[in-house]
DNA sequence: ATAACTTGCTTAATCGTTTAAACTAAATAT
DNA sequence: ATATTTAGTTTAAACGATTAAGCAAGTTAT
């Protein structure tokens, strides 16, 4: 049983097939088809259980109603929930979405680009990743519609819909001061992502902006692909220099769940030992004996708003460029509870 | 700048589409094309930047080399994993894979069927959600190749790649009672999906070949639609009960993570006052304070199998059925420890 | 009575690719 | 000298849809 064409239900009717195609496209009256003969076509076209053929469709149009969402890394559930999120919305619209991560390569972030390009996707949508700059120029110099989402280069005028880092960091760091902590530390990926840049920026002004000086071996940068190994050693070293960090801001997810696997195997205590507060948002947070206190970032929105964003500019190519920050929210949990003036360290609980 | 087709190449080197096509397609010693002429067309393809049109390739070949997976739902991270896995899997081959979820629904599920096929994806791999079959009848009528992954339906023939759930919820049985347990629930979904049937037949033979009569009221159903709620009902009766349950096996990822929500709440003690066995498996299992024992299925070989049986099928529609189960492998942890005689119960730990 | 609409339909080009078949000119065979 | 091969290339149909333009009736206007 093949799948029916506009030709077959045309030659079982009896007529063309524009007749077909004007009748099971809404367009009978501005093409002035002939009732009884509508009434046919449509009978006919539900018999065979017709369904267009998206490829001919999208041949003859130029437009595929398919926007390639390029993720840095997939395993990471922030990225993972926005990606639901921009699908759904999408799907709304009558968009379907195609979903690749670059696992923060920009070679891989190439490939992939390729890959939906030729598959003639409308638009992109883009967690950038480090180094992948050219990528940016190369879909603005051919004109092809996308917008960068969560991540941004602000030396490349582009559209984008991120999270405001400065502001969020700012806040971690203000939180963690007014909790008593004043030895603070902040661990972020070796890189000059903006993004990145951006959260080590704020952290540092909450502590000059509060008289606290930063001590450089506070700041902790790990590269993202020998992550397990680089984690353990900058924990090892906050705890043990001699300016010894009481509390710690952790710039990713990834991070903070490899800290927090190896502080568990310390068998520190949280936030006694060290105080957390992380970025991202996961099931762990919630679910660890002592809840982690993490920025939230409007996942939501972000999602949202960046589907949105790529829509209006694929209806109108013209529209102007199109920038938004939006704001984090800290919520405060056990993971960095406000230090209780001199106590006798509480016993570790037992791992065992 | 538009994008290059075959004719702008075929009409800056003076010749048909044809030759183009041939030369580009490494067709030339078949098609006798002069050498000449071959190097000037991928001398121009390469000045051009060409890029074939996926669309108009496939409309004409009938293969759009794009896959259709349909999870059940993506928000468990067993089954985002899985389509990771299925993703690189495919992307290896060529394939590009549109990956959709149904949350548990068969409507949706249906919407997302009929979606693909419009977009003519080559085939189906599926993880089916309660109600579908009258889906999987559709596809096996219209010929279109599907597998069905992780979930089948015994009394519809099809291909399959699953776990043994039943073998796995039997040794997940038998190693709660070897641990010490006697009185051990189960938490499943409300379903007669055979996945969840086998989980709780294993279940009951592993207590029924070591002479423990099965109490109805440790078997939890749970709707997923209500799970939050049901599950805290259900952990309130397992304790309550005169039968009062010493162990629990949660038949999923998320009966797991609610109930370890309302157990921390409840500040109830992993494994003292109630030992865990669950499936699923992610980064939480490994930093709650007391790591949970849980099923590992083979995401893996399961994602990778049912690819490799998916493009034999489309390769050669005439490839026999292919039915495979994998084993699951328990995964011993602190949440099931071998209960230690008569022992007074440890103070909880301070959660406040 | 004839020009000018209206109605209801068909024709044919187009999107970008593939590929069987046809064609031409040169080379070889008889 | 003529028939047959071979090499190198073009033509054109096809995939399935859309849509501007054309055409043949019938209707209305003048």
């Amino acid at each position: 049983m093949k799948k029916a064409s506009l030709k077959d239900i045309a030659q079982q009717a009896g007529v063309s097939t524009a007749l077909v195609s004007y009748v099971l496209n809404g367009k009978e009256k501005e093409t002035r088809v002939g009732e009884a003969i509508a009434q046919k076509i449509r009978l006919i076209a539900k018999e065979l259980n017709y369904q267009p053929n998206h490829l001919a469709k999208s041949l003859r149009s130029g437009k595929t109603y398919t926007i390639g969402l390029i993720i840095a890394d997939i395993s990471n559930p922030f990225f993972a929930n926005i990606a639901r999120v921009v699908e759904d919305e999408a799907k709304k619209n009558g968009y379907t979405v195609i979903i690749g991560s670059c696992d923060e390569h920009a070679e891989k972030s190439w490939d992939l680009l390729n890959v939906l390009i030729n598959r003639q996707v409308d638009g992109f949508i883009i967690v950038s990743c480090e180094g992948s700059e050219s990528q940016v120029h190369y879909l603005k110099e051919r004109n092809i519609p996308f917008v960068l989402l969560d991540r941004h280069f602000p030396e490349i005028q582009t559209d984008f819909v991120a999270t405001n880092n400065y502001k969020a960091s700012y806040d971690a760091g203000i939180h963690l001061i007014r909790s008593g902590y004043s030895k603070i530390g902040i661990m972020a990926y070796k890189s000059n992502m903006y993004h990145m840049e951006e959260r080590v920026r704020g952290y540092k002004h909450a502590l000059r902006d509060n008289h606290i000086e930063f001590d450089d071996s506070w700041l902790k940068e790990v590269h993202f692909e020998n992550m397990e190994s680089e984690v353990r050693t900058a924990i090892d070293e906050v705890l043990a220099s001699g300016q010894r960090v009481e509390a710690m801001i952790f710039a990713t997810y990834g991070l903070a769940i490899n800290a927090l696997k190896y502080i568990n195997e310390l068998r520190l205590q949280v936030p006694s030992d060290l105080a957390i507060v992380s970025f991202g948002q996961a099931e762990v947070f919630d679910l660890y004996y002592c809840p982690i206190t993490y920025v939230r970032q409007p996942l939501e929105m972000l999602g949202k708003t960046s589907v949105e964003f790529l829509l209006k500019k694929l209806k109108n190519p013209e529209e102007g460029m199109k920038q938004i920050l939006m704001e984090a929210k800290l919520i405060a949990r056990e993971s960095s509870k406000a230090k209780t003036a001199i106590t006798a360290p509480p016993t570790p609980h037992d791992h065992s």
